[in-house]
DNA sequence: AACCGCAACAACCGCAAAGGG
DNA sequence: TCCCTTTGCGGTTGTTGCGGT
């Protein structure tokens, strides 16, 4: 674990929102040169951060095969039973939900579903999971949440879980059965979500093509108009722009969402619609994460133990 | 229009574990 | 075995936008 070939000198770290640049700097180091000793990263990066910055940086946001938008019902209830039996154990929890990261299930749990849990479990019932949640809830678990609670899934939950998934999104993104227990801002939340915008920064033409890891070229992040106005130059040609800031990714965000996305989305609107448009993908205009699985095969999408 | 409270998310902080010298 | 450094994790705080008054 010790790299003391990592020795630096003690410099003031930048802190904060990270900049696309940063991102981009980032982006281009791991990519070239792979995951190796955090601390390293920044000078070799260029960057003004720390290393846990980085890495967090990375594996929260940039990292690909991430998933964004709004959580899935099967995803709710995976959170909601596995914290119940796990407790606060975010990073093993986010080892259920592929695309999810422990510290966006954290705070999905503390901004939403601990609240909803609390005020749904005072009808507790005599399911061991229902010491945190109602008889309502519990009866719209999927499959896949009750092959993990007991074991089943063991290993091989996440493709279930992935499966499930595919199976309520459909090709064209329409939502499945009724979700009966979800309030109204929540039941549209949950629309939104059963459409995956893939990461935010690949390159249409690289998903269309699943070509592997090794063929990733670097794509602007942020979208063609942020990047126009002097900050990152996205070097993917007929995908201008990205889908978080283009009509798909809109399409999945809740007003409250993401809001330095939606502040993108607010200003450049107009002009990545048509970029999104020439974006979308075949059969439903989205970018499937589960499709993303393939096409990253040599990610895992699982917390942190990506390897190159 | 201004202010305030809330929600959502990104990022920081501190601690513990892991591993090399 | 101890010390030091890195990494991973969970708790917490900070930032921003939105809606209500």
């Amino acid at each position: 674990m010790g790299c003391r070939s990592c020795d630096k000198p003690k410099m003031n770290y930048r802190k904060g929102l990270w900049s696309p640049e940063e991102d981009q700097r980032l982006r281009d180091y791991i990519l070239k040169h792979g995951l190796g000793c955090w601390s390293a990263v920044p000078a070799k990066a260029g960057l003004q951060r720390n290393g846990k910055s980085c890495r967090l940086r990375w594996i929260n946001y940039l990292r690909p095969g991430l998933k964004r938008g709004m959580f899935s019902q099967e995803e709710e209830d995976v959170v909601i039973n596995l914290q119940a039996k796990l407790g606060n154990k975010w990073s093993q929890i986010a080892m259920h939900l592929p695309g999810r990261t422990d510290n966006e299930v954290k705070n999905y749990w503390n901004s939403y579903l601990k609240k909803r849990v609390m005020q749904l479990g005072s009808n507790s019932s005599s399911n061991p999971a229902s010491k945190n949640a109602s008889p309502e809830l519990l009866t719209s678990m999927s499959a896949t949440t009750e092959l993990i609670m007991t074991g089943g899934g063991e290993g091989g939950s996440t493709a279930t879980s992935t499966h499930d998934h595919d199976a309520n999104i459909g090709s064209s993104g329409a939502i499945s059965a009724a979700e009966p227990f979800v309030d109204q801002q929540h039941q549209h939340q949950h629309q939104q979500a059963k459409n995956y915008a893939f990461a935010d920064w690949m390159p249409a033409t690289a998903a269309a093509a699943a070509p592997g890891p090794e063929s990733y070229s670097m794509s602007a992040h942020w979208p063609a108009s942020t990047a126009s106005s002097g900050n990152v130059t996205p070097s993917h040609g007929a995908f201008v722009g990205d889908q978080m800031s283009g009509s798909s990714y809109a399409a999945l965000q809740h007003p409250h969402q993401h809001h330095q996305q939606q502040q993108e989305h607010h200003h450049h609107q107009s002009a990545v619609t048509a970029a999104g448009a020439a974006g979308m993908v075949a059969g439903g205009g989205y970018f499937d994460l589960l499709n993303m699985g393939d096409i990253y095969g040599g990610f895992t999408t699982t917390n942190d133990d990506l390897l190159f």
